[in-house]
DNA sequence: TATTATAATGACTTAATAGTCATAATTCAA
DNA sequence: TTGAATTATGACTATTAAGTCATTATAATA
């Protein structure tokens, strides 16, 4: 019955429940030692610092997702086939660690820094927006341009995030200082992407 | 030439310059009033506490963006058209702040409480998976099956943002305990917005 | 100019928390 | 069984940074 196998992996442990509970910005090393009931100093006998523990508790979820993503694609032929698989692997991965995710996901970096009151600001900021862009797409569903399945909704908020990651993705490779030609390029291949896909014709 | 309107508005730009060069995590108070060429004390006459201020500073540029977004879409008719002026009108405020944005955006959650080393794994560890997804997608061009127009590796960029924001819709819709159909569902949705968009066929 | 009101200052207080280390408990080997 | 080696402890130190407030400077007014 759960014995735990050693030190090492139940502070790694204690320290994910503690994130799913509190938070990133919440974490203490005095509350992952309370939370393993162990003293402090052991936390320290066993990873470096506090650095050292979060990029450890993050590095082993990701091995296990990307391993149990690479087993799963390596059956399949096809990149079609492959990419389904890669897609429901990893959104399974994600509810399985719901709790651990939605932490994760949920405190962006903006709101990680801001109290309760202003967090609530910032989401409903970002609900207005979304909203928005939901009844264009919404109108569109109805006047026959957009497939009438979509969940309207759902798709604003892809939208938005689409265009956070291509900028993101530009930044990453060095592009930053954009013309007005590469702009409109950005806003083509987005909306390219959102409206046909990737697939061919 | 660029007379400073009055104090409010200096604390707010210095902070934004501040984050823009140092990022959220190592904003003080004594480095805001530093910046500003003021006294901490002052800054305090102006924003109740960091939070406010920090809430002010997105907000601010919040409620910019928005409105130049509603004025240009407001001249366009047809959701297509609507959208299109949306996303480039989105992308063009994100450049024209980019030292902002990039900071926002690319200090991911995960990111921000890591020190330099840890980042740096943390940045390589989505790169391994990201180039794992655009390997997938290059043999997908080279087969045919995608658009050869393609830009394979921001479309892995795409496609785990598409992943994330769809768990942060339902987190944020309070659906939390999803069921193996909503599971596939929420694939199918997801490959389907991939592979052919949400236009009709 | 004198007086009051307003704005600004920055040294100081307080709180939080990362990391240390002398001491104690436990395990292991001879 | 005993003493050396390993592991664990938690009170303590050091640092950082938010927020305060008595004091000073400036502006407004009479």
């Amino acid at each position: 019955m759960t014995e735990i196998q050693d030190k090492y992996e139940l502070i790694l442990s204690s320290s994910r429940k503690l994130i799913e509970e509190i938070g990133f910005s919440a974490l203490t090393m005095d509350k992952v030692a309370q939370k393993a009931g162990i003293a402090k100093g052991t936390v320290y006998l066993y990873f470096k610092d506090k650095d050292d523990l979060l990029e450890k508790v993050l590095s082993s979820g990701f091995e296990k997702m990307f391993e149990r993503i690479k087993i799963r694609v390596g059956n399949e032929s096809g990149a079609f086939n492959k990419l389904k698989s890669l897609i429901n692997e990893n959104i399974r991965h994600i509810y399985e660690n719901r709790y651990f995710f939605k932490t994760i996901f949920l405190d962006e970096v903006n709101v990680v820094f801001l109290k309760k009151k202003s967090k609530e600001s910032y989401n409903l900021r970002r609900k207005r927006y979304t909203d928005y862009i939901a009844g264009i797409i919404k109108s569109g569903i109805e006047s026959g341009e957009f497939r009438k399945d979509l969940n309207y909704s759902k798709s604003a908020y892809m939208l938005v995030s689409l265009i956070k990651t291509g900028a993101i993705y530009n930044f990453l490779n060095g592009m930053f200082d954009l013309t007005s030609e590469m702009i409109e390029k950005d806003t083509e291949e987005i909306l390219n992407l959102f409206m046909r896909g990737i697939s061919v014709k």
